[in-house]
DNA sequence: AGATGATATCGAAACGTTTCGATTCAGTTT
DNA sequence: AAACTGAATCGAAACGTTTCGATATCATCT
């Protein structure tokens, strides 16, 4: 593979002018650069990342840390960060497992976004404190190398709550998320807010743990102590995928007549269900887009203050009025 | 931060001596090693990627190249690489975009998964022609280091047909996909080939590009054009479900009795879909394993054959019997 | 006792860049 | 003509590793 040096062979250069060229310093001139230039061209020179970062220390790649890969939930993130991102000459790594975090001590990524309720808070201190630069999006830390865009979690469920209410709800059942999340607690906090603010509706909480079966679980319950029309928030949509498919095809329950269901997070699988499932919208996409921008700024050593990103309600033929106020 | 130098001059050793203690190395006493290992510790000293790269010229890294994050396609996929990969030590960057290609010349990485139509097999070959190992999941190429899975398009694509026609399906129209795909020429070259073996069956060729909007859009046509029960054969699962939509929104057309509708990949959607969609199914995971297992090979020199990931038909209640036959 | 060999350690080069300070060589000023 | 300036180029060090070959040390064999 070419190299540096085998370009100034060739151009009878030394090899400083010839980094000097490609970095296009205005040190070299005219004439020269255009030779080296050229050379470089027919020698398909690339310059070898790692001697780039080892001199400069820092390669121009972001890492994003995601759980899993698996389910819809992360297109949009993704792209937001990759948009945002291959705008500024930075390139996006995708990273998930315990393993792939040495990237981030071994100094390959400038930056990470982090998006992992695997990964502790203590492990990012950690880092923060050596030095790297962070974004969450799953928490809130307090460090200055730790920047954070959280959901308007406690917006969105009281939004949901309030639709509800409204529309003369008062039996409603909240299917939550796991304890270990911090959106699942701020979900419910709102939602027992909301439910002390209405003291004539019935709430009950029924655990979940943000995964599908869990919501179908949840709502067999719900369906054998079926007795009269309710409603039910379940805290993510993907839990609320699983209710529908348990009350479709264990029950005969009609969804939007004889049970409600409203969810949170307008994944694609909840704007495909029949009926349409009401939920909470937000801009994956802008989510990412901020968390980037805000690394960027934390890496070009500029201040950052914390983002939320707003929610709001989609309503949607899975949720009807009560029927004790028609 | 802590360096090898760090650790050489706290432990008073050279640092060729730290360098073989920390790789384990029999050469150094057991009593230095522990010492240097222990001092390592107290630094919180971890290796610098790039210094390490560097030298050995490898990163311990495969990307896997991507059109893009959306769609939950991928998600399997990249779950059966990452975790042959970890096995094995190496981690996966998952990449997109145009940009992120530089990765491969730079040296960033120590293979490449491909599964890009953007790609172009000029770009490749000339990647593999400098010595860059790769697995193509979406086109065949020769070259000693390129090598391929594919998906047995063919069988699928039959498997599909015939089981149309045993139903006694004698309309099929067939929405294909985008003319640069691989899969979708292949898709499509097994649908002529039934036909032909079926010539009481008429087959109606509509173009589509594997997009959900290309499916409704292919499936207003027909609707517009309905006179019989007829059967749709949509190449993959995205166009059936944009099938689905135009069908239940836009027409009173109801699916598995007055239209049928069979599609390919078994993506999520279409499991949760109602009716059910019958497809064809394959393992993405293992498709991801597989295309692991054989860049592994390839980077270590050892002689690997194309494979191919079997495929089958997923009976659903999309399709029902033709009515003429009953 | 001197030669031999094994073992533990070290020094230095190398990987491919960037960048600081030094050098060369015009052209300008006195 | 000597001294000075500035521009273009160069040499060398540095980034943090790995690894080859050399050296030092010590026990063993004759």
């Amino acid at each position: 593979m070419a190299s540096i040096k085998d370009i100034a062979k060739k151009a009878g250069v030394s090899i400083s002018t010839v980094s000097y060229a490609l970095n296009g310093s205005d040190k070299v001139t005219k004439e020269t650069a255009a030779k080296i230039l050229k050379i470089a061209e027919e020698l398909h020179y690339v310059p070898h990342a790692a001697a780039r970062l080892l001199k400069k220390q820092q390669s121009n790649l972001i890492g994003i840390f995601l759980t899993d890969f698996s389910g819809n939930f992360y297109g949009d993130l993704l792209q937001g960060v990759k948009e945002y991102l291959s705008g500024k000459g930075y390139d996006l790594l995708v990273c998930s497992g315990e393993k792939s975090r040495r990237l981030i001590p071994e100094r390959m990524i400038d930056g990470a976004i982090v998006l992992d309720v695997t990964f502790s808070d203590k492990e990012l201190l950690q880092y923060a404190e050596k030095g790297h630069k962070t974004v969450v999006l799953d928490r809130e830390l307090l460090h200055p190398n730790v920047s954070q865009v959280l959901l308007d979690n406690k917006a969105g469920a009281t939004l949901a709550m309030e639709y509800l209410l409204e529309l003369g709800h008062d039996k409603i059942y909240a299917v939550t998320g796991p304890s270990g999340s911090y959106d699942a607690n701020q979900r419910l906090r709102a939602v027992r807010q909301a439910a002390e603010r209405a003291p004539h509706a019935q709430v009950i909480e029924l655990q979940g743990d943000f995964g599908r079966a869990s919501g179908e679980a949840a709502a067999r319950v719900i369906a054998d102590e079926y007795e009269r029309p309710a409603a039910v928030f379940c805290l993510n949509d993907e839990m609320a995928v699983g209710a529908y498919r348990c009350f479709t095809s264990y029950t005969d329950l009609k969804i939007g007549e004889h049970i409600h269901l409203i969810g949170f997070d307008n994944i694609e699988l909840a704007q495909f269900a029949i009926p349409r499932l009401a939920t909470i919208d937000y801009s994956m996409r802008k989510w990412g887009a901020i968390a980037s921008e805000q690394l960027l700024k934390m890496i070009a050593a500029q201040p950052v203050e914390a983002e939320r990103i707003y929610v709001s309600l989609i309503k949607g033929e899975s949720v009807g009025p009560s029927p004790s106020v028609k």
